[in-house]
DNA sequence: CCAAATTTGATGTACGTAAATCAAAATCTG
DNA sequence: CAGATTTTGATTTACGTACATCAAATTTGG
């Protein structure tokens, strides 16, 4: 049988009164009889029943989420997995709240984060546009006791408790070797299509894709990369455009959102041209494109996977509790033909 | 607020003890009472709180797994990782126990299955040898209205209530293609080394990979079978042979365990044939292979997540919960150099 | 319609922890 | 050493549910 505080209460010598006051660091013990109490924890190994403390606090934890308020699928998936998981949370004694900013404004989700730091929730986590005006934001949070994780995108050198997102470079690397492979030794270029160099998943996708073509697919040359906000509309006129003038073109890795647009692109200029295109996000557009043959592979992060990680990770940092590492990393799904959901 | 056992007492207009009567279905109560109470709790949306629920009942979860005693990577691998779940059991309320059976032995699944038909714990999770006699003895565990779930391997037409592991047709498809596009056209034979066809994994995994090499890369062609029966010696001896016989050989695909003697035969008789070697389950030796460039790419099922979701979803089933379906799907990760975890 | 059987209500205890109160004991201060 | 202060103990209530008991009300059978 798991020992209970009674158990601790005995085996310390002590009263129930003092044990909880140990337990829950109230005031009121002396030194010596609070080591007592917490070398008697250790010995018999007592571990919190956090089910029946949080029944006994009649606590509710309360999150909040902070979403950037762009138009493409990812992140409305993003958003519909928050929804989701709101719908779940009245079961788990959860409030989950999410709050919009705009999309690449570092000073917007400084005032946010700011304002939270009053609100004092159980738990934040945010997609960080990364600046250093967030990350002192942040730090300030996590200085005042309260947990916070990063999703989507990590914020650089900050004391975040933990990042709920894949690895970037990985991503942008191994999408470099599956395009190189899949290219099998042609001489060619390769246009990249991005949101924006201000995000830090974007940058890093990007470092570890021309790393990779540099050194092991020295046949292949990057054009210089098109930013296109993660918008459809303006990808799909950068794509076009380069295509149009570009014949040299034999792939293309997309690293973005607003893939609706390079589809359209690719379908309008490259039908003949046999380019092999590697994308990421799987959404409606991009898997209805990977099924044509429009584009050969998808590199995706499964949304619903980082927001229920973020929110198993946020309630075991407010319990105290350690989280299971390999369960919250969040891995790199490649979707070929074949393996789609 | 989320209502309880008290307000469904006041909106029914009945008793606390007769909504615990229909809660838990114990005897006494009239018809029409009890669909009143049932009224009320739909209407008012209660759910029951688990963890109180269960902190009354002093309940404690007891699982069973049953593993085939297999001497290769990853078997051991998921050994560790059901080990892994139950120190940290404790903690949960939840007793794990683990029972190892012979493998590829349909016989003696079917008497541990039966001996625990009396025993009845809250749930059990298998590793399915697919045979009739099996099956039957698993539908006998869920006609009794115990949780099973398989476990890696699936069996075919049972009524287990859920499958923890990955889609294997989709396994070998992704295989073919991967393959077939690292090739590049090039023609030439395939070795595929399998465990054994009577394991319902591999035989999937080679069906859906000899579907996409025989529609999509004509040029290929697939030499029969070699059975190593997951054993690392056994697996060396057979394909050193094939090499050693077979000149037109281009690329391998090793659908089942026993990679290390994989490894071992492509290292002593193919380092100058360049052949693209696609293979499942990431081990130390395969992650070693992978990174020397021995093998192009790994197939794997995180052992972890399956034991992870097998507990979460008996759990559920124990409770009489819904499952989160997105969250418990196994999905395939695909390995190359640059993505490893 | 009365007795027997069934159904319902009222109440208490338990699970393991949190939190509060008040009294008693120990320690410190001058 | 008295008095103030700090530390400790004892006890109670609460969280939401399960389960048991006994009494009261209702329904059923003859």
């Amino acid at each position: 049988m798991r020992p209970t505080v009674h158990d601790i209460a005995a085996a310390a010598g002590v009263s129930l009164a003092t044990v909880d006051r140990v337990l829950n660091q109230r005031p009121g013990v002396r030194h010596v009889t609070r080591e007592k109490v917490e070398k008697a924890i250790r010995e018999i190994g007592y571990v919190r029943d956090v089910a029946a403390a949080n029944l006994a606090k009649g606590r509710t934890y309360s999150f909040v989420f902070i979403l950037p308020a762009s138009d493409n699928s990812f992140m409305h998936g993003l958003n519909d997995e928050v929804r989701a998981a709101v719908a779940r949370s009245s079961v788990e004694r959860t409030n989950i709240r999410t709050v919009e900013v705009p999309a690449f404004d570092p000073g917007a989700l400084v005032q946010i984060l700011d304002e939270l730091c009053d609100e004092r929730p159980s738990g934040i986590a945010l997609v960080a546009t990364d600046a250093p005006a967030v990350r002192d934001a942040v730090d300030r949070l996590v200085q005042d006791g309260i947990p916070v994780v990063t999703l989507v995108s990590d914020l650089t050198g900050s004391q975040r408790h933990h990042y709920a997102g894949v690895d970037n470079i990985a991503a942008g690397r191994t999408a470099a070797r599956l395009l190189g492979r899949f290219l099998g030794g042609a001489k060619g270029e390769i246009a990249v299509l991005a949101g924006s160099m201000l995000v830090r998943d974007h940058r890093e996708r990007l470092e570890g894709f021309a790393a990779v073509i540099a050194a092991e697919f020295p046949s292949l040359s990057i054009l210089p990369v098109i930013e296109g906000r993660d918008d459809p509309d303006m990808a799909h006129m950068l794509v076009a455009d380069a295509l149009s003038k570009k014949s040299g073109i034999v792939g293309v890795y997309s690293l973005g959102a607003g893939n609706r647009g390079l589809i359209r692109a690719l379908k309008e200029k490259a039908v003949d041209r046999s380019l092999t295109v590697i994308a990421h996000e799987l959404t409606t557009h991009t898997r209805a494109a990977l099924l044509d043959g429009t584009i050969d592979a998808i590199l995706n992060q499964d949304a619903g996977h980082e927001v229920r990680s973020a929110i198993r990770v946020l309630k075991a940092k407010a319990d105290g509790l350690a989280v299971i590492e390999a369960q919250e990393r969040i891995r790199l799904d490649i979707f070929l033909k074949d393996n789609l959901p």
